[in-house]
DNA sequence: TAAGATACTGAACGTTTATTCAGTATTATA
DNA sequence: TATAATACTGAATAAACGTTCAGTATCTTA
């Protein structure tokens, strides 16, 4: 193994770690280079080296979290019989990820703020579509096993999004245990919600 | 009437409605004075003049909500007659509101970054403790009256409140009518989620 | 081991930002 | 109407910021 590759890999990894946790905790505008630098243990023009700019960071990080989660998902779908429990299963993988949601209030604030180059708007909307997209076939996989009936699948796949993003903000300030347990009851009353009438 | 104070409460008010549209837009950090200058039409001295810096007029606005939120909702309450209603009516009036959500994106962001003075941050955990009390009360007023069955009612204010706030992002993009839909839909499932078994 | 490639430093640069303040216009007061 | 109080202006200031780059250290290659 090259020595230098290997370098590379590691203060990379060095730099997106810091700053993921940055841009997590203060959002996008909000962390400066200089945090990063500070909190990654290297200089400025390092991060320079190794990212285009700021933003390219950010989208770095963003596309990150989207191949880590379809990495993982893949491999831990299969272990979840019906969609009752692969939805149990993405809360508690969202509840114990901790930087979890993908859309986090960094993208959103990123995402909304000053004009980006054409492309960068695309590669953004195509991911906030993908998120809901991603809902909406589990949900639809749910409705054709019929585990649940429920007519607006768009709309229901926006509304446990928003569910999951919005808990995201407030287990910020919450135990691991305190978490866990808020994602599950949010799963369960969601599903509780859009389950078929009892008979 | 005083034809100085009646000038004060004017541009305050256009102050502040033109720094209450940016911040919800762009965020806090990335709202700058000027930006506020452009939108209210005044110069950066005369918000100085008004307000105490940017994190008092931050400030002022979160509180303005409050008492804006309290006075509405405690003529509209007693129109409606079921805690049912009640929810229902509050994600009518959440829906509308637009900048609705107390704890937007912007709060959240204003909360987390660097530390505030003691004073500020406990004004700030009290606002965001009242938001999740008030659901807490509400919910507990439809056990109290037999409308729904539900255990843990701390938890269900903090995932209720999770839900609008989430739906608070993703229907900005919306039109009027759909978002009506979408938060009538979320508090639908909400509802159902914590609804007594049928009988 | 010499020469080139790669990884990194940190001071410097130009912008943007929040905030201030000396000065001006407008209104209230006596 | 003269004086004081209030409302406002906008250029100046200093700090913070993203980004660059000449230079250095480390490793690869031939």
């Amino acid at each position: 193994m090259n020595k230098k590759k290997q370098q590379t890999e590691q203060t990379k990894k060095k730099i997106a770690d810091a700053a993921r946790t940055l841009f997590a905790q203060k959002g996008y505008k909000a962390t400066s280079i200089e945090d990063i630098v500070n909190a990654a243990g290297c200089s400025a023009g390092n991060i320079y080296y190794h990212f285009k700019n700021k933003e390219g960071l950010f989208l770095y990080l963003l596309e990150d979290w989207n191949r880590e989660w379809d990495q993982t998902w893949l491999a831990k779908e299969k272990l979840y019989p019906t969609t009752v429990d692969k939805l149990f299963g993405m809360a508690e993988y969202l509840a114990l990820d901790q930087l979890s949601h993908p859309l986090t209030k960094a993208s959103d604030e990123f995402f909304n703020n000053s004009e980006k180059a054409p492309d960068v708007e695309e590669r953004i909307n195509n991911m906030v579509k993908g998120y809901i997209d991603f809902n909406q076939q589990l949900l639809q996989k749910g409705i054709d096993n019929q585990e649940f009936e429920i007519a607006d699948v768009s709309s229901l796949a926006i509304i446990l999004d928003s569910l999951l993003f919005g808990l995201n903000l407030h287990t910020r300030r919450m135990e691991r245990e305190e978490t866990l347990a808020a994602y599950r009851l949010a799963m369960r009353v969601f599903l509780h919600g859009i389950a078929k009438p009892a008979r």
